[in-house]
DNA sequence: ATACGTCTGTTGCGTACGCAACGAAACGAG
DNA sequence: CTCGTTTCGTTGCGTACGCAACAGACGTAT
């Protein structure tokens, strides 16, 4: 268990903990520790949620279960990740996703009382982990709304010169490589993967800007100079 | 004061506690209380944001600055509703939008520190306070993942029924009304406001929908019969 | 080596939809 | 009542882009 408390030092929730304050207030929140085989469901569609996930091991699917039948998956998580947080902040009882073991994999379920609980000795570290919490949940509220704004935006070409500013911006230099593959950014910016893929020769061709691979450089863009 | 608390008892972040638990705890959070007249900023773009923020009194608007200089209303803020709480629990020291008075206006902020802060004697309210945060938190990613899963279909009657069945589903019937006006469903979408009157009119040509004003009924699609 | 899968770029076709403009209806103020 | 304002519906035009299909490049297993 102690390579698995230093390894919860990167998770979100308990960043800013020393790995010996991981063990000492891992018992207060009353885990519930679970093992999963490869293709077994951690968590089920509109069923009871434990609790907040912590990915102790493995790796796993997070999907969601279409009315037409199949299924669409929203994230794929690694050990340290947090998974199901949303839903149990928000009071849900009953997910709208289905968590997969792509693997053999160990999760932690920690309900929210616990999590919350103030405990005689370790106080610090639960207000800490609460912290935590909040920040996860106001990260994603942000990332969310930002991929709103580019989503909102009328043209392919809009979406993109939005996309690459905030990533140029992010990196802090006019030469940086974008996370996603093209299929993963086309369905970021919810546009057609081919369509992307025209705009960004389009865009090349006019002098915006270049790429190879996942390599972008925006180029000096001058107003209308002829 | 007293009968501020008991409005407060509608605020998401004190839902739960009595007015008289509000007026308990009110000097613990320890709230920095401003008042500003109609046309004042409440919160300036790229300035320090002081704390999570209470409307007490008035309305107030929440807007981005293009870098094109117009304004983008975000939303509209009345006495009862919280602001900035997702910057300043992701950390942000900075706001990214602009809040304006709209008449004469009260405001308390409100540092994180002190809400999250365990005191000896109101635990229990502090208790409630953070879950209560937590949960605004988790439910405005929640409906905005609604909002990205809609924008990201690829045609406008997608959007229409995609939206129009949460919204039945949230009644509880096929019959309901929309909370937003054209312009506003049509930006909420994501789409041209008059493209989105043109869809509808082919809904009900086809028989899908019928409608008057934001009044809608969803006919029978040849599944269950109302 | 062949074969296979994945990722990316290209292109032609058809249309859904953005855009602009206009008219009608509803509402409140004078 | 007449204005002005706001909201909603309608229509014509032009094009951006979804869709499908294909080809090349690259990596991996056999």
């Amino acid at each position: 268990m102690e390579q698995v408390f230093s390894l919860l030092q990167d998770n979100a929730l308990f960043q800013g903990l020393a790995a010996s304050d991981i063990g000492e207030v891992w018992p207060c929140l009353s885990p519930d520790v679970r093992s999963y085989d490869k293709g077994e469901l951690i968590l089920c569609a509109d069923e009871l949620i434990p609790g907040v996930g912590v990915m102790l091991e493995g790796v796993a699917s997070v999907a969601r279960e279409e009315e037409d039948g199949h299924r669409v998956v929203l994230a794929v998580l690694g050990a340290g990740d947090l998974f199901a947080e949303a839903f149990v902040c928000a009071g849900l009882e009953r997910s709208p996703v289905t968590v997969m073991a792509e693997g053999a994999a160990r999760v932690a379920f920690l309900s929210l009382e616990h999590v919350l609980g103030r405990c005689a000795r370790n106080c610090a570290h639960h207000s800490r982990i609460t912290a935590n919490l909040l920040r996860v949940l106001a990260r994603k509220s942000l990332s969310l709304r930002a991929q709103i704004d580019l989503l909102s935006m009328r043209t392919l070409r809009d979406k993109l010169t939005a996309y690459l500013a905030s990533q140029a911006a992010k990196s802090g230099s006019r030469r940086f490589d974008v996370p996603l593959d093209r299929s993963g950014l086309a369905e970021y910016l919810g546009v057609d993967r081919s369509a992307l893929s025209r705009e960004l020769s389009n865009m090349k061709r006019d002098g915006l800007i270049d790429y190879h691979k996942n390599a972008f450089h925006l180029l000096s863009s001058r107003k209308s100079v002829d």
